[in-house]
DNA sequence: TATGAATGAGTGTTCATTCAT
DNA sequence: AATGAATGAACACTCATTCAT
């Protein structure tokens, strides 16, 4: 098992704990999305995926460490998916329509994941109380649209507004889409990507 | 007590009960925003009151009226000091200019209270596991803010855009606010107040 | 209760927590004795007592508290049993004896309290792994017969023997009655008090 | 495996068998020696070991049979230093101090091993809740001791003492070194080998 | 010979809630 | 109007053990 000897030498896992693995997160992730983080107890979890509460802490250390493999891999999912994207665009406008756009594709596609995810972040704290995973505090994420931002204000393509409360803006107004889907999973998320591109284009370009 | 006997007479509370009440909310409220609302039980709630944790009880059937109070108390306090500031100007894209202002303006005005009531609203779920108090959820909220756009957009202030769209937009840029404080508690708003009124003017006007 | 609401002013427990507090000592020793400190979980405590875990939890704020308590309480019930023998004599050789005497006498007369603290002492461990409840760790109780022993000494009743190794050699004596008495709880511990007498005489005295 | 199929054949073990065993047998004495029996699981031991949990369990039919390997290991390895040295002397009292004096050198020369054996004397229970390796259990030991006081006795070196309470205290004593040594691992012994000698002289020669 | 995987009973602890006083 | 007492279900987590490979 991985979390107890990690003395094996490489991390390469095995074919059936990799598998294990996916599918807990996998199971994680529905029953989050379904239920709620706080009521997504361990054996729920467990529940849905038809094993018994010890097999989840056998291949992870901690429900903590659960957690954090379920956010990392739709991070990670998300970023495969709009890096592509966004670099095959030339002008940095062009490249904030495409990070828009592929981002609401990515959530569109991947609804389950995104209700879950954005429950995750709402939900879990830090023992002092502070959100462990929120958009304020994915510094990362934040920082990388800030770049783009402030390359696009260096190039003469944006105004000179505030690239972090630009920045905050557009992540929470991104982010508000899983939160909708909750509400109503049929919901057609075509209309939010347009008005979305549209409206930052107006909030950021150069005045005439 | 209230909620048992509430038929028993006028809804006129008396003093004492009126008082407890209040002080239990206001504790409520600084307990949640200091250890968010997970960590907050009624014991918590309670030791911080200096009282005794059915007292609590007493007052309120249950911990989700009390919560439900504390929602509303808040929300009312919004909604009583916002009126004013917006009915007071008279073409709707100032009237936006005014929704966006007072709001972060009470905000930075009401930093413990705004904390406690984004940790309620991201954290409370139903039975069904949807979060109760979402903006999204919200609907009178999101209504009243949807109502001021179509207004704009009738009277040929605002572009054609989705009214839906632009509203959940703009609650979901303001309530990111107290999740920026709750990270930075001596954190500067004005830069935020500007540049939301800019750029919401920006992106609801009627082009050139 | 008092775990949870010290601030209640005196430490004046009501009647009934006091009585309860008392119930659950007791059934604490009662538990610890009978199956081991090891095998003693609130489970089992609460279910010699008649009551749920969760009262256990409501009176004593850990296990922990429990557990010093049935310490404490047999320690000062041993002290008070103890020292108007010891006091009563004036010359420190007939304290010494007195001081075995009453405490050999002590264990005979309180046999289930004295077996569950030798069980206590040896088992519980802090979180370094180091016995909490050891007779060498516990300072006052060998400083103090040390502080007899050394009081010999200087009047020159006793010979100039080193004071800590025959405390140590003294109390270990002492404790392993309640061993013997849980292997066999009919023993009798005439015998051992005559001959422990006895020898730490012979093994004190001035030579001649 | 031997514990299985110990039928088929002799009782030789393979030489591979055999130094896991011993390997397993020491990794479990540092363990019990360092984290205490309580906290010294199978998966501590197999960690310290660099083995699987599962490897133990191969070579011991359960955790008992591991820790009464381990007690009878050092055991045996007492006996055998000690032997010599009383066998060595022709008198009573010279055997006896021969006893202590071997005796507390083969404590403080093994100490980890010592500090895990009166580790596991003091918290392995049988289902009963009675220690399975005190003293007072470890007739055998017990009995040789008692042995050499009797003759003692017959011969006219030692006084008319109980020997069985003589033989406790004097385990008593010893015994104490490792918990002392737990606490303080570079307690000088030495002091206390004097005294245990001739404390344990002037408690058993025959009176002047 | 060895291991990774899985299990299920058990641990101490938290909590909203009930109820008699 | 208020409290102290009690409850029982739920929680994350630990552990010795089993078993197929």
């Amino acid at each position: 098992m991985r979390s107890e000897n990690k003395s094996s030498g490489q991390d390469r896992l095995t074919f059936i704990e990799a598998a294990r693995r996916t599918q807990i997160v996998e199971c994680a992730i529905e029953t989050i999305a379904t239920m709620g983080y706080t009521q997504a107890s361990l054996a729920q979890i467990a529940k849905r995926a038809g094993i018994s509460k010890g097999v989840i802490l056998y291949h992870f250390a901690n429900k903590e460490e659960l957690i954090e493999r379920v956010v990392t891999d739709i991070y990670i999912a998300g970023a495969c998916f709009m890096a592509p994207h966004i670099e095959a665009q030339s002008t940095m406008s062009n490249k904030l329509r495409a990070y828009l756009q592929s981002n609401v594709e990515f959530i569109s596609s991947h609804r389950t994941q995104m209700v879950a995810l954005v429950n995750i972040m709402t939900s879990v704290r830090t023992e002092q109380g502070k959100l462990r995973y929120d958009v304020t505090a994915e510094e990362p994420i934040l920082f990388a649209l800030e770049e783009l931002l402030r390359q696009g204000q260096q190039e003469g393509e944006f105004r000179m507004f505030d690239t972090r409360v630009m920045a905050v803006i557009i992540r929470r107004a991104i982010d508000a889409l899983p939160g909708l889907l909750a509400a109503d999973s049929n919901l057609d998320l075509e209309p939010y990507k347009r008005e979305l591109v549209e409206m930052f284009e107006l909030a950021t370009r150069k005045r005439a």
